[in-house]
DNA sequence: GCGGCGCCGGTGACAAAGTCACAGACGCCC
DNA sequence: GGGCGTCTGTGACTTTGTCACCGGCGCCGC
């Protein structure tokens, strides 16, 4: 029968942490603190330097950057069962963040103090693969932005984009600069590309939404070579 | 007076192995492999795993993405003293590569096992911090260059770009293809944006090469806004 | 109810970047 | 010297990004 104590719900997303001895995993659940943020909060951003190690348990945090310019794209995002690579990174090289992280809806996640971090990662190879492979998510997730910004056409990157936003409707619930934030384009760019798009049937649109009206002719688009 | 075998001239640039007791450091001596490459030879590529941990000693590697159309972008260079985080990513979470190493001159490596790479990730916080670091470094060129791509204008980012690479004399040894390749561009938008440096007196061209004629006023260029 | 204000989307004109096709120049090797 | 591959130049065109400005919509306060 589990220990209350050394087995809450949250250890269940990460399963390297059961490997520790039960006496470890209390002296980390000791340490660790809950917290709750709303939705649209700023988390990190640069220039603020972090002090905890964080487990995202719930929710969803956008990862951006913005330029001098005041045009963003977004790099990624963590989800459930995943640690914030931007705040690790920050605390093992005491480098400054160079993008900025918002809850997208509210956010359940663990703190860790850095000491306890520093412990466990050195006692737990479960743990460090853990750490190691969200950071190998992170670079692969970085890698595939770097691919699409400099190769890919815009309608073709738009059209994957809303194909993958929409929910079983068919609905996308996004106005036109985010989904240019989403591409780090401009709203402009977005705006006749969704006019065309709607032109030839694919998509119908409305203030803030659209729907798709041709999930096999975005697809098609979607899928374009060059 | 130090032990030869457990301080070979190459642990000198890993400073945090230092710190490993006498005997730790004579058995990673005696897994690693001290291994030579000539310039210009594929380290690793899309659908080759990797079997060893890298130390990079001495030499150049250069990171970079090709396009299913052709085009190709440098993401990063790892230069001696670092490790080779792609190699090091997936070997860890066993992920196929992304992208392509080239060695740019002769390299020495050292090879570590993945068994003795484990082990010395366990016991040693300062190797931790080593690959950790890297890794780090490696995510901030990648935002960097995602940044580069997505907002800055050619023109700027090739005056950087010559800049950055002109030796003491001002020369530039460098086609207009690499160049391209440099800022993941077309060779003749690099072609057009030399011949325009050249009419404003900034640069002078010639065949595989070219010089600086004017620092300041590329500086200038360089630094520009929007 | 009405007047602002801020966000949303639309548009035209233009500038910058990327694509395509092709031509001439240079270096090198036989 | 001829042939071949690489390097560079160029024109015409498409796509993307920028700028300036518009009207519409919703919301809030009065």
């Amino acid at each position: 029968m589990p220990d209350p104590v050394a087995d809450p719900d949250w250890m269940a997303l990460f399963p390297p942490l059961q490997d520790l001895p039960a006496d470890e995993r209390r002296r980390l659940c000791e340490a660790a603190q809950a917290i709750t943020l709303p939705a649209g909060k700023t988390v990190f951003a640069p220039g603020r330097p972090p002090e905890h190690f964080m487990l995202l348990v719930e929710g969803v945090v956008r990862v951006q950057q913005t330029a001098p310019g005041g045009r963003e794209i977004v790099l990624y995002r963590v989800t459930g069962g995943e640690t914030c690579i931007m705040t690790t990174a920050c605390l093992l090289s005491h480098e400054a963040y160079a993008a900025e992280g918002v809850t997208e809806t509210e956010v359940k996640a663990i703190a860790i103090p850095k000491s306890a971090f520093d412990e466990l990662i050195g006692r737990s190879p479960g743990f460090r693969r853990l750490v190691f492979s969200d950071y190998s998510n992170r670079i692969a997730d970085l890698m595939h932005v770097v691919e699409e910004v400099a190769f890919e056409r815009i309608d073709k990157r738009l059209a994957q984009k809303i194909l993958a936003r929409a929910d079983v409707e068919g609905e996308v619930a996004a106005t036109h600069q985010a989904l240019a934030v989403e591409l780090g384009t401009a709203r402009e760019v977005v705006s006749r590309h969704l006019k065309e798009f709607q032109r030839r049937g694919l998509v119908e649109l409305e203030r803030g939404r659209l729907r798709l009206a041709d999930r096999a002719g975005l697809q098609a688009v979607a899928e374009s070579e060059g």
